[in-house]
RNA sequence: GCGCCUAUAGCUCAAUUGGAUAGAGCAUCGGACUUCGGAUCCGAGAGUUGGGGGUUCGAGUCCCUCUAGGCGCGCCA
C-alpha cells in the first residue's frame, strides 16, 4: 500500500470513528488536481453524526496535524484534503520506478494462483477476421497483466475445430471442390466454399442434412472424413501462425473443441449419474427452466455433441489440470446466453469451482455500422489490416524521419500498435465500428501517439548522454507540470490492478494517454536539458521513470515501444 | 413475445463503479520560444448525459417506464 495513504490512515484513525479498512476504501484522488492529492469525503459520517458533512469536515480540520509525508491538510465543502510533501512523493516514486524498472507495480497479488485464459480461439477452415481481433489482443494483454500481477497464467487457444460446420465443409468439398485451387491458396478456396455452402443450402436444404451426417461421420472416427478434416486444420493453423507472429502472441496450449472428444462420453455419464440429463424432443439435455435458462443441449437426436457438451468437459478437464483460481473466457457477448447455462450446468454437478468462471464479454466489430457474417461471405481479412496500417505507418515515416535506421521494423511495431491499441482502446461492452479512417489515424489519442511520446523520451535520454543515477536533487521538482507527471507515474500500479480487476485492458490504455498527454504538456512548455547540472540530472531522472513505465504499459497491451520511429 | 447489452459535444470515446464545475481526441477556427523529435502543445466554439418519473444529502452511474439500435432465446458455434 501507498505510504502516503498509509499516513492519511494514521493521521484520521485517532479522530474518525471507522475502521482502518473502511478509512482506505474512503479515501480517494480528486478528480482535479488543484483539489488535492488526495481527499476524505464526510458524507458516510452525515448520516451517523447527524450533521452536515461541510460541518463535520470543518471540525475534523481543526482536530489533524499534518506529519511527515503529508504536508498540508485543508477542506473544500464536504471534503478533507491532503496534499502530500513534494519532495518526498518525488523521491518515492522516481527511486521505486527506478530500481525495480520492468518490475514497477508488479505484485504478489497473484502468487500461487493460476489463471486459464481462454481467448483468440478462431474457427477452423475460416479466415481470420478483423473479428477475432478482439479476442486475440483483450485476451493477449490480460494474460500479460495478470502475469505482471504475479500470477501463474496458462493461455488456451480453444481453437473452432468441431462441429457441423466441418460436415458442411466436406459435403462443400465433395461436391465443388478443387483440388488445384485448394492447395494454392487453401484458405481462400475453403472460405467460398464455406459461403458456397450457405447459398446453395438456401435453395437445398437437404445440404444440411448432409453436412450433419458427415459431422457423425467425423465424431464417429471415420477414416475420410477425419483425413479431410485434418488438412483443413493444418491449412488454418498455418494460417493463423502468420497472425499470431505480427502480433507476437503465443498459446500455452492448442487444445481446442476437437480435443475434448475423448473426454466427451465421460461427461455426459457423469450428467446423467448426477440426475441431470433428460431426454427431450429425441435430444439429451439439462432442463434449466427453474433458473430461468432455456433448456442446454448436450446430444443431438443423431446423438452428436453440441457447443455446450464440449465446453463443458473443456471447463472440467481445465480444471483437472490447471486447478485454476478463474478461468476467463474471452468471447463475445452474443454467446453470453450459452455460458450463463455452461456455468450453471457445472455449477449443478456439484462443482464449487463453476463460481469462478468468467465471461469476458465484449461488443462486435461492425464495419460501415454494420454486423459482419462470415456465412454470407463479408468479412475483412485481419492480415490486411495489418499490412495495410504497416504501409501507412512506413509512408508517414518517409515523410517525417526519411533517415531513420531499420525502417521496416519500425513500421511494422507502429502500424500493428495502432490496431491493437484501437481496438482495446474502447471498454469491452461496447460495439466498435471499424473506421479505416480512424483506426489508421495516428494523431490524439492512439497508439502511435504513446509511441511516439516514447521515442522522444528516448531521444531526451540519448541527447543527456550519459548513464542515469539515483540520488538526484529532487527538491528541483517545484512545477506542476513536474508533479502532475509524478503523480500519474505514482498511480501506475493502482490502474493496472483495477485493469485486472474489471477485465479491462481500455483502463490502461487511457492510463496512458493521460501520462503522456501529461508529460507532453511539461515537454512543451519547459527545457528539460539546460546548463545546470542539477536540474538537468533530475529531470532526466524523472524523464527516464516515464519512459519505464510508457514501455512497461505499452507491452502490458502486448504493443511495442520502439526506440526512434 | 421474453431475456441481455448499448445510448454522453457534429463524429469517436472518458468520467477512479453513487461524489466536487461531465472531460479528452477527431473535425472546424485561431495560435506556439530562430537549441532537447510539430506523429507535439496552447486557446475558442460545441452538452437538458435518448425522453419521462422515482430513490438519495448527492444520479451520466441505482430502480421503474417509454423510445431507438444490437445480440440471444432447442438440435450452428
Amino acid at each position: 500500500m501507498n505510504r502516503f495513504v498509509e499516513e492519511i490512515k494514521e493521521i484520521l484513525k485517532t479522530e474518525v470513528d471507522l475502521s482502518e479498512e473502511e478509512i482506505e476504501r474512503i479515501i480517494e484522488i480528486p478528480p482535479e488536481e488543484k483539489l488535492g492529492d488526495y481527499a476524505f469525503p464526510c458524507f458516510i459520517l452525515a448520516k451517523r453524526l447527524k450533521k452536515s458533512p461541510e460541518k463535520i469536515a470543518s471540525n475534523l480540520l481543526e482536530k489533524l496535524k499534518p506529519k511527515d509525508l503529508i504536508e498540508k491538510i485543508y477542506s473544500i465543502g464536504p471534503y478533507v484534503n491532503f496534499r502530500v510533501n513534494k519532495k518526498k512523493l518525488a523521491e518515492f516514486v522516481l527511486t521505486d520506478i527506478f530500481e525495480k524498472n520492468k518490475s514497477y507495480g508488479k505484485d504478489i497479488l497473484g502468487e500461487g494462483k493460476t489463471i486459464v485464459i481462454d481467448f483468440s480461439s478462431p474457427n477452423i477452415a475460416k479466415p481470420f477476421g478483423v473479428g477475432h481481433l478482439r479476442s486475440t489482443v483483450i485476451g493477449n494483454s490480460l494474460y500479460k497483466i495478470f502475469e505482471h500481477l504475479g500470477y501463474k497464467c496458462i493461455g488456451v487457444n480453444h481453437l473452432g475445430d468441431w462441429g457441423t460446420q466441418f460436415g458442411k465443409l466436406i459435403v462443400a468439398y465433395k461436391n465443388w471442390g478443387d483440388e488445384k485451387k485448394l492447395s494454392s491458396d487453401p484458405i481462400m478456396t475453403l472460405f467460398d466454399l464455406y459461403v458456397k455452402f450457405h447459398q446453395e443450402a438456401e435453395k437445398k436444404p437437404e445440404l444440411e442434412d448432409d453436412a450433419r451426417s458427415w459431422f457423425k461421420k467425423l465424431e464417429n472416427g471415420d477414416e475420410e472424413a477425419k483425413k479431410i478434416w485434418q488438412r483443413f486444420k493444418d491449412y488454418s493453423l498455418k494460417e493463423f501462425e502468420k497472425i499470431y507472429l505480427m502480433l507476437e502472441i503465443s498459446f500455452d496450449s492448442y487444445a481446442g473443441e476437437s480435443f475434448y472428444n475423448k473426454y466427451i462420453d465421460q461427461t455426459i455419464e457423469e450428467v446423467q449419474k448426477k440426475g441431470l440429463a433428460e431426454k427431450s424432443q429425441d435430444a439429451l439435455v439439462v432442463n434449466l427452466k427453474k433458473f430461468n435458462l432455456p433448456v442446454c443441449l448436450l446430444r443431438k437426436k443423431d446423438e452428436a455433441t453440441l457447443y455446450a457438451t464440449r465446453d463443458i468437459t473443456a471447463a472440467i478437464y481445465r480444471y483437472k489440470t490447471y486447478r485454476f483460481h478463474k478461468l476467463l473466457y474471452v468471447v463475445g457477448s452474443a454467446q453470453k446466453l450459452h455460458f450463463q447455462q455452461v456455468f450453471k450446468v457445472l455449477e449443478l454437478m456439484g462443482y464449487p469451482w463453476a463460481k469462478d468462471l468468467v465471461h469476458v464479454d465484449f461488443g462486435w466489430i461492425k464495419f460501415e455500422k454494420k454486423i459482419l457474417s462470415t456465412r454470407k461471405g463479408d468479412v475483412i481479412f485481419l492480415e490486411d489490416v495489418l499490412k495495410k496500417s504497416i504501409e501507412i505507418a512506413l509512408d508517414i515515416i518517409q515523410k517525417k524521419n526519411p533517415d531513420l535506421e531499420k525502417k521496416d521494423e519500425v513500421a511494422f511495431e507502429v502500424g500493428i500498435g495502432a490496431v491493437v491499441f484501437a481496438d482495446l482502446s474502447t471498454k469491452r461492452q461496447k460495439d466498435i465500428n471499424f473506421d479505416w479512417e480512424e483506426v489508421l489515424d495516428f494523431e490524439g489519442q492512439t497508439g502511435p501517439y504513446i509511441q511516439y511520446t516514447h521515442a522522444r523520451l528516448c531521444s531526451l535520454i540519448r541527447k543527456y548522454g550519459k548513464p542515469v543515477k539515483k540520488d538526484v536533487d529532487f527538491s528541483v521538482f517545484s512545477l506542476e507540470e513536474e508533479y502532475s507527471i509524478i503523480k500519474k507515474l505514482d498511480d501506475f500500479p493502482r490502474k493496472i490492478k483495477i485493469t485486472a480487476e474489471m477485465y479491462e485492458p481500455s483502463i490502461l490504455c487511457s492510463y496512458l494517454l493521460d501520462l503522456c498527454s501529461v508529460f507532453n504538456r511539461f515537454y512543451q512548455k519547459e527545457r528539460i536539458i539546460t546548463d545546470d547540472k542539477n536540474s538537468t540530472d533530475s529531470r532526466i531522472f524523472m524523464i527516464k521513470g516515464v519512459k519505464t513505465v510508457i514501455e512497461l504499459g505499452l507491452n502490458l497491451l502486448g504493443i511495442k515501444a520502439p526506440e526512434r520511429m
